[in-house]
DNA sequence: GGTATCCGAAACTGATCAGTTCCGTATATA
DNA sequence: TATATACGGAACTGATCAGTTTCGGATACC
């Protein structure tokens, strides 16, 4: 089980350049989209152990030789690819803005988001038993995955916060993590589908309470 | 990545005879123990498809031949192995009884029962990438980690609406869930120590508030 | 048109590992 | 002591896969 994904070069940044011209010239990295998306696609349907690189080079019409052109082994193609899956579903500048908290997080639940949150998770289930032996991979899925969804909740409750919608006594950072900590077991740990109900769930029987809410009657 | 852990038997009990009398007479299953015991071991450390059959064998100071005596496949072994995990750390008929919920939660973190749940976290994440592919390993799991904590927990809070503290108008079986998904969360996705201080955290921050108690000054 | 470059395909190498077979030995019963 | 059984160890097979090499074809530039 090598892995060595020392990546010791920090200079090299996960995010690439828009293909320059339309076709290639010099270095051309304009197929490296298709790659990533390709590799992503078998770590969520195969896990890391069950990707092979020539599943990837298939899935995006390349010869495997191409990809060893540009990632010196799996392990880098892999976290690379997990680095370059930023969230294209949340958008940190244009959060809803209802005037209520429930109204802010339900107005996060949308069909989008759910599907990309679970196609998210699958990459982390593929990716788990390889963590603790790789931190770049740790760190990788902790910008593109984590880290995003609990930035959204810390938001939506400062800002209830600051309109006074609740008390200020409240243990934020623990709080934005209910609701991702739970979805991710309820999809990672007992199989079972993340839908509309079950958030609804957490944030009337669990978030709003928590911080002295009460959901509408039903 | 072959997994047919068919297992079409739904007549093989998960629970194995302790060892009738000391050494063996017929088919002698008394090592079998010490077998699963080191496939957990090697599950936790490896993953499952980091684990060969021989770093089990050598653990348990055994033969791969002797596996295989025993169970037709390595996806079976790992099914075995985690259906004997019972929890030995819980123990549903002698819970702690404070008189109060958040005395009772305080009260179920011992040392003892951290490391035990890190080292399930740590079989769990090496199992995560193959239980797309393994509804029976779903099964051990479920009932081997994740049914006994939030059990738990349901009776605690149940004790706690049965005494009066606390209102019968709870989601008791999203609550229940609450510490055993974040801590899973913190364990397994953000790689982060679960201690004392993080589940008084999750008790003070969001349990109790969430059920209309508070927290004892500090 | 000529040339240089990158491409995908395919064949290849070497290592690893699930699962099998065989063998010499230890042990328990009789 | 003789016999039967299960043992651990080691050698073996066959498949899979990371990574390499080669090659013929397409495309851009001059």
């Amino acid at each position: 089980m090598p892995l060595d994904l020392i990546d010791s070069d920090p200079a090299s940044a996960p995010d690439r350049p828009e293909r320059p011209g339309r076709p290639g010239r010099r270095r051309d990295h304009s197929r490296d989209p298709e790659i990533l998306d390709a590799a992503i696609e078998v770590l969520a349907e195969e896990g890391y152990d069950g990707m092979t690189m020539e599943m990837v080079a298939a899935r995006a019409k390349a010869g495997k030789a191409t990809l060893y052109r540009r990632w010196p082994s799996k392990g880098e193609l892999v976290v690379d690819a997990v680095a370059c899956m930023k969230s294209r579903d949340l958008d940190l500048d244009n959060l809803p803005d209802t005037g209520t908290l429930r109204g802010d997080l339900v107005a996060m639940i949308k069909p989008r988001t759910l599907e990309e949150a679970d196609r998210k998770m699958q990459v982390m289930a593929g990716l788990m038993s390889v963590l603790s032996r790789s931190p770049e991979l740790v760190e990788a899925i902790n910008a593109a995955i984590v880290a995003p969804r609990a930035e959204v909740n810390r938001r939506l409750i400062e800002r209830a916060i600051a309109r006074g919608e609740i008390s200020a006594d409240i243990d934020v950072n623990v709080l934005a993590l209910v609701a991702p900590s739970m979805t991710a077991y309820r999809l990672l740990v007992t199989q079972r589908p993340v839908d509309r109900e079950y958030l609804l769930s957490i944030i009337d029987g669990i978030v709003l309470p928590a911080v002295g809410l009460r959901a509408p009657r039903a």
